[in-house]
RNA sequence: GGGAUCUUAGCUCAGCUGGGAGAGCAUCUGCCUUACAAGCAGAGGGUCAUAGGUUCGAGCCCUAUAGGUCCCACCA
């Protein structure tokens, strides 16, 4: 016996209040089970700074269908979630905090910053896994995990001290992109290139003459952009294949300002058809120039402290900025006659993505990841199709990073963090990589270590993710079972950052791919397609979308009109239309439920199918194989799309208002019943096929109309049934759709109010035509607005002016005595007459071209021939129509 | 410089392996028909960026061009 269902639609009154009762029901939840297969899918830790922003809301609606899915589908699903720990981000809010405070970073000290730290993860971490639990996610809270937490530290500390016992990790002094404000390394990965306008300066060095001295003549010009590395110059190179300056060789120039004479190289680095053909080489501040200055030996000096100012080996300029030292220094090189020119010139400065800041290339000791071996693992996986992207296209960028791999740059000089498990002696400096502190130096004996003050880049916990949060380095049952996980969804933006990470560090510590699909999706835009960001306060908070127009509504929105790896714009006027659509489907089920109030369906119900319930039964069957189909193919958007269409069109628009005058007649109990029947089991399907997409209001009508399952999101997923596919009903239901379709439209043209009955002829010469309209007279009556129905084999008592309507197998005519307009309805029939003309043609062309007959596939052709027949009966039936009209 | 992607109705976008152009919103017309006006019934509106090519057949495949977006590399 159904519940009543409350008039409206209302989410607010719902959501949190099922949500709960999934939690108390521990329905999320996921134990090791043998019997069953697992779906596991991991969850793209948020950062615990964060609040949640569509694009979470996005990345977490995606997994939570694909979770729901499959568990409804019987597959034991495990979505585990967690949070990041985001050591650079969370570190600099953290600053931001104490800053707000008056407090200094450094005076606080590592410790107490780190007390800071925590209690902030107390206090944040939280925060996000309430607002997932807002939209919905059915993830296995039990299992909660954080970056840091002891086992993510262990499974680092495992990672690392294997790595570099294989040689894999190392320390050395590199190039590397520093953040002066950040005060710490970063990875390529992490500078975003942006394109400034800044200068070209142009700029002569004198070159030394044959007694060591700058010569007053002679000078070699260039240019630079950053004119103040010339501080750090150890060289000038020219190409080695260019004749103007095969002078030079062995040759040295004068450095000004720092005064001293550095060498000429050669090198093929520099391009001579660019500028003068002549590069100053900064080996300390540049990379191209590191490499040159390794070819050739060259001497590093370093002339920046780590906040960006000039130190020592800058001279005079010590102690300033980098921007004031660049305006002092070409002034200084004006003064002396060796500025040439300023040039207006755009280029692409690299900056921090998290501050924005420019970075600094610096020479400094670092601790690497080599590439080069890691990376095969990763590479033969997704070429071989082992790991399956999606879209495909993700392919190609992915390529593009493998191929063109470097060594990942790991240490972070920050304090929030995974610290480097190396230690070194304080007494010899021999370095230690161990799991914990040693205690005797294995080269000196000695027993003091201090150790390393630095902290891994956070993608190297996230990248152990998919299988520290199962347990690894312990061999648990969860890790046996659960990995590899199924699918990874995330944003295409973190396919370097991440994705590529987790692959090659599953391959190299489990020996196997971490996910067998990763499923990308784009950015959610403004409605005027800019990215949501603070900055612009263009945000808009998923939270308050919820708020009013509840999660369900959202999640559609998110999910629907998209291609899979597309960027979309989010509006809301689609969240209304889609939290319309939750209320359609509301007061369809509020409907049923009303009729069924008080009334068993006795069991033998479906013994009494009539055709329209056959109909839209075999249409539900269908829609349940495409949408499976859609759905184990990663077409969300599709698939919900379907099921839209299907409720709203199919069930809603037609088959309810079909049968409606079964449900009021209960003079006839086995019809009624069919119908009430069929009206429940449709539904019930329909809301399961829709329940992953829509988890609250699928759940709550589901509860409410029947009590033998407790919750949807537990009962069985819909399968495609060869016993309830019903061609010859489908066709019959299509046939009948035709003619109230063709009778409303001629009667909206004529503007005749729904109010105004007329009497409706339908006229076949065929005996099943006629049947199948006598099948459905029921129901005909009222869509049709006819006052009355007549079904015969020809056109006896039709008054010649009645308004007809052709459709395949018959024609209607409608008999209106006052309201026709003889010369509209010629104008009407001439017009279809001429459309059924052009169709014809076009049929006629089709198959009287050879080349189609003889190549088109014989379906097609017998497609075309069907099509042919039909519009030449009909516009025979038209023409008739006219020749009486125009008599 | 290399690459990806997009260009479809007024707006935002779908259109899966090539076989007669779709949705939502907006517009117009008529309806408070006892589930729903957050609704119902209808209508208008598109040489699918341009030019070629492949094919019996192209929005879909290929080539070129134009414009937009993005990614990578980065020449001082």
């Amino acid at each position: 016996m159904a519940k009543e269902l409350a008039k409206t639609y209302d989410p607010k009154q719902m959501e949190d209040r099922i949500y709960q009762k999934w939690l108390d029901k521990k329905y999320f939840h996921a134990e090791v089970d043998h019997s069953k297969k697992p779906f596991t899918i991991v969850i793209p830790p948020p950062n615990i700074t964060g609040q949640l922003h569509m694009g979470h809301a996005l990345d977490n609606t995606m997994q939570d269908i694909l979770i729901r899915f499959k568990r409804m589908q019987g597959y034991n699903a495990l979505w585990q979630p967690g949070t990041d720990h985001a050591s650079i981000a969370t570190e600099v809010k953290i600053i931001e905090k104490l800053k707000e405070q008056g407090i200094d970073k450094h005076d606080l000290g590592r410790e107490k910053f780190l007390e800071r730290a925590w209690e902030w993860k107390e206090e944040y971490g939280g925060r996000i896994i309430s607002q997932l639990k807002k939209l919905g996610s059915s993830c296995d809270w039990d299992r909660e995990r954080f970056t840091m937490d002891e086992g993510c530290n262990k499974a680092v500390t495992e990672v690392f001290c294997k790595m570099h016992e294989k040689g894999w990790i190392y320390k050395g002094a590199r190039i590397v992109n520093w953040c002066p404000v950040c005060n710490t390394s970063i990875s390529d990965a992490e500078v975003e290139y942006e394109d400034q306008a800044g200068h070209f300066w142009h700029i002569k060095y004198p070159l030394v003459d044959e007694n060591g001295q700058p010569s007053a003549t002679e000078f070699l010009e260039f240019a630079t952009t950053r004119p103040e590395t010339m501080l750090g110059d150890t060289a000038v190179a020219v190409n080695p294949n260019d004749e103007r300056y095969t002078y030079l060789h062995g040759r040295k120039v004068w450095l000004p300002i720092v005064n001293k004479a550095i060498p000429v190289v050669e090198d093929n680095y520099v391009d001579m058809e660019f500028g003068t053909g002549v590069v100053k080489i900064t080996p300390g501040h540049d990379p191209n120039d590191f490499e040159v200055g390794k070819r050739h030996d060259l001497q590093i000096v370093n002339i920046l402290n780590d906040d960006a100012t000039i130190n020592k080996n800058g001279g005079v300029y010590e102690g300033m900025d980098r921007y004031e030292a660049r305006k002092a220094i070409v002034e200084e090189l004006d003064r002396q006659g060796l500025l040439v020119k300023i040039e207006d010139y755009s280029h692409n400065v690299g900056t921090h993505d998290r501050c924005k800041t420019t970075v600094e290339p610096l020479v400094k000791e670092q601790w690497f990841v080599k590439m080069d071996e890691l990376i095969k693992p990763a590479v033969k996986a997704v070429k071989e199709g082992e790991i399956q992207l999606v879209p495909e296209r993700m392919e190609k960028i992915y390529f593009n990073w493998t191929d063109n791999i470097r060594d990942w740059c790991i240490s972070r000089q920050l304090w929030w963090g995974h610290r480097i498990p190396a230690y070194y002696c304080d007494d010899c400096g021999e370095v230690v990589v161990a799991k914990e502190m040693p205690t005797v130096c294995p080269k000196c004996g000695k027993n003091h270590f201090t150790q390393d003050p630095d902290t891994l880049d956070t993608w190297f916990s996230s990248a152990l993710w998919p299988f520290s949060t199962l347990g690894w380095p312990e061999k648990t049952e969860e890790l046996e079972y659960f990995y590899p996980t199924d699918v990874l969804v995330t944003g295409y933006d973190i396919i370097f950052f991440w994705v590529i990470r987790m692959i090659f560090s599953g391959f190299e510590q489990m020996g196997e791919k971490p996910f067998k699909t990763v499923f990308f999706h784009g950015l959610v835009r403004d409605s005027q397609g800019r990215k949501m960001s603070k900055s612009l306060g263009n945000g808009i908070d998923p939270l308050e979308i919820i708020e009013q127009y509840g999660a369900d509504a959202l999640r559609l929105t998110l999910i629907t009109g998209n291609a899979p790896g597309n960027d979309m714009r989010f509006y809301y006027e689609r969240v209304e239309a889609n939290r319309n659509f939750a209320n359609k489907v509301w007061n369809a089920s509020r409907f049923i439920m009303m009729n069924m109030e008080g009334k068993e369906i006795p069991a033998n119900a479906a013994e009494f199918l009539e055709p329209v319930d056959q109909w839209i039964i075999s249409k539900l069957n269908t829609l349940v194989k495409d949408v499976t189909d859609n759905m184990e193919h990663f077409e969300l958007g599709i698939a919900v799309q379907k099921v839209y269409d299907f409720i709203w069109d199919e069930l809603c628009d037609w088959y309810i208002e079909m049968v409606k005058p079964r449900l009021y007649n209960s003079d006839d109990a086995k019809s009624q019943n069919a119908a009430l029947y069929t009206l429940k089991t449709v539904l019930i399907d329909a809301l399961r096929l829709l329940h992953p997409y829509m988890p609250f209001v699928t759940e709550e009508i589901f509860c409410s109309i029947q009590d033998e399952e407790e919750s949807i999101m537990i009962s069985k997923w819909p399968v495609f049934d060869e016993n309830k596919v019903f061609a010859k009903q489908e066709h019959e239901i299509e046939t009948m759709k035709e003619a109230i379709r063709g009778i409303r439209n001629v009667r909206s043209g004529m503007n005749v109010p729904p109010s105004k009955k007329a009497g409706v002829y339908v006229v076949s010469d065929k005996a099943e035509v006629r049947d199948i309209f006598e099948n459905g007279k029921l129901f005909f009556a009222p869509l049709a607005y006819a006052s009355e129905v007549m079904i015969q084999a020809d056109k006896s008592g039709i008054a010649d002016d009645a308004v007809s309507v052709v459709i395949a197998d018959a024609t209607i005519y409608m008999p209106f005595a006052e309201l026709v307009d003889i010369a509209q309805e010629i104008e009407r029939l001439k017009k279809e007459e001429a459309r059924l003309a052009g169709e014809i043609k076009r049929c006629e062309g089709m198959l009287s071209n050879e080349r189609f007959v003889s190549k088109a596939p014989q379906a097609k052709i017998d497609e075309e021939k069907a099509k042919l027949a039909k519009y030449t009966q009909m516009k025979s039936q038209v023409s008739e129509q006219l020749a009486v009209l125009s008599k």
